[in-house]
DNA sequence: TCGGCATATATGGATTAGCATATATATAAG
DNA sequence: CTTATATATATGCTAATCCATATATGCCGA
């Protein structure tokens, strides 16, 4: 993947809160990510398969539930290059959201 | 500037590079930029536009022409976000074609 | 069947490029 | 000094394309 297009599914607010809180918590699945983001389900849907299309994400299938993850295979430099864009996004309202979060999946 | 306007900034490889031979650089005028990534000056002047009404690069009329450098107020957490992206980035033949240009302004 | 997730379609809005043209500065001629 | 011209840069306008969202619906596993 160029690097633009990185910088491309990283220019969406969605997209970018989702790679960091996903980055954060290794893991979360579909619901997850719709709580702490506050959002539709398609839409939380349309853009992590957009995400995993361009091998930034990948999903794991657990019984009713998919978790995404960072893809392995995501090369250093795109790796410290989320590092920093960590340092300068404020997730704390989407973790609050996602700590209230009733009958979270468990694995 | 909220990170996302950032990455939007560069997902455009015109802006993407522009932005990254300006730092290798410290300053380049508008007309360096047309010959080091090959095209028009109308495309690049625009481009330029956006950089610096987003506060990312600023200006200096020098004569005739028009030198563009990275903002001096430009957050840590961008610039390292630059830096990184520096590695990812290739810019040998951008650099060819400005290396190879007749009658470059001095300064 | 139900909950969780993905996708199809339609729509409005944003982005981009190209062409022509306007503005600004420098230089030369009269 | 004024006018004319050339160079460098910016901008209006338009067409084409791309993007994000909402709604509705399909699929899959328990």
């Amino acid at each position: 993947m160029p690097l633009a297009q990185l910088f491309k599914l990283l220019s969406d607010d969605t997209r970018l809160h989702s790679v960091l809180l996903i980055k954060q918590h290794q893991e979360l699945c579909v619901c997850e990510l719709t709580e702490a983001l506050a959002i539709s389900q398609p839409k939380i849907s349309r853009h992590l398969a957009q995400l995993r299309q361009s091998g930034l994400l990948q999903d794991r299938r657990r019984g009713q539930w998919v978790f995404y993850r960072l893809a392995d295979e995501l090369s250093d430099d795109y790796q410290q290059i989320i590092e920093q864009a960590a340092k300068a996004v404020d997730l704390t309202e989407c973790n609050q959201r996602l700590g209230n979060m009733q009958d979270r999946p468990c694995c």
